[in-house]
DNA sequence: GCGAATCCATGACAAATGTCATTGCCATAG
DNA sequence: CTATGGCAATGACATTTGTCATGGATTCGC
């Protein structure tokens, strides 16, 4: 069996915390430090700044928020669990089930709503040091139960590019297409989704993490 | 001088924490737990069994999380003062202006980011503890460059209703109106507020804290 | 009491948005 | 091979939305 990464130096679990709130960051210091056997030892408030300190300080687990400026936890989980021999929780306030599939797709070990008692954290860490893996049931759950995305490559497109447009026109020269055909894709997403205009089908497609 | 509360019973600091995320709650109580004169008597997850637990356990401070299901921060703040002697720090994510003006209108005493450092904390609670109040700089700032609301009665009307409305024919059945009033009304906020769409400026009134 | 200003309310008009029927393309099952 | 079904793409059509000009009510200063 292979030894666990932890037990092959001091039998302590070295943890990198990354959380744009200072509040919770330091709360969560605290509160892991506070267990015998984990040592936090870097902490950052974006993805960039945690991707760079998970790499010079090697921690053996990396607690990360998912929603954070710069990059996000998924992005940081990439770029991390690419470059460090480490494992990756993500903790997150709204779990959409789409983005679990992509955080599994990109290997991370464990996956916590912040709604998780903060006792059961330690555990969780304690598992996943060990070389388990934890995904909360909640958000399983739903990741099993929803449907897979109904949308069109083409849909997808155009629900992506009206996050960030006011104008079908606009979206229609972004994506150079005639302006009924960009209006007749987002159509044909708003009745999948049964969404009631455009900006709520976009909003519905993100909620289940298709764009 | 009038004798602070908590130094007139034990010298410590009664404190009550309201909170939807566990895991943050949990870790608030650790840490502010660890400091040596604060006791935490009382922890909610709403804002419904926040004030029924302030008036159960009588706390000296009241530390609550803006954002909350069942009532929020400011909802419970205003029960929990009109019925037991204590004081209400309020915590929160987006720190709109206008919140903090309501906040402050209904007595609150102390109104923080989640991103202040979680140090910070202790020492906001002792001095609103000692009868001092305490508002983020960052916010006050905001709160008095940002103008005064520029929307007139009826536009706030629609504004409202038009955030959980999808037409302006309904809107107009549940205001009493035409249609075509109501789209003037909105069209008007629009300008004012120079949004591009009614969802836009219903959103952006929501920001400023006007509606 | 009389403008001036502001708000409330409305309908007509123009622009945007969403729906629909249609066409061509490509894969693939029979 | 061909035909059936799904997707990309388009323009015509009806509905919805936002803009504008207008009129009446109310309040304020003078």
């Amino acid at each position: 069996m292979i030894e666990t990464q932890e037990s092959a130096t001091t039998g302590r679990i070295r943890l990198l915390i990354a959380d744009d709130e200072h509040l919770i960051r330091g709360a969560l210091e605290a509160l892991l430090g506070l267990e015998g056997d984990i040592d936090v030892v870097a902490s950052a408030d974006n993805g960039v700044t945690a991707a760079e300190l998970a790499l010079t300080t090697s921690p053996d687990i990396c607690l990360l928020d998912l929603e954070m400026p710069q990059a996000d936890g998924l992005e940081a989980a990439t770029k991390i669990l690419a470059t460090v021999n480490t494992r990756v929780i993500i903790v997150t306030r709204h779990a959409r089930p789409g983005v679990l599939r992509r955080a599994l797709a990109s290997k991370v070990s464990g996956f916590v709503p912040k709604s998780t008692p903060a006792q059961e954290l330690a555990h969780v860490i304690r598992d996943v040091a060990a070389g388990k893996r934890y995904i909360d049931p909640e958000i399983a759950a739903a990741a099993l139960t929803a449907e897979r995305c109904p949308l069109t490559d083409r849909e997808l497109d155009a629900l992506r590019v009206s996050r960030s447009t006011t104008s079908v026109a606009q979206i229609a020269k972004q994506l150079h297409l005639a302006s009924g055909t960009v209006r007749n894709y987002l159509s044909s997403a708003m009745i999948k989704l049964n969404a009631v205009s455009r900006h709520d089908a976009a909003e519905k497609a993100w909620q289940q993490g298709w764009i």
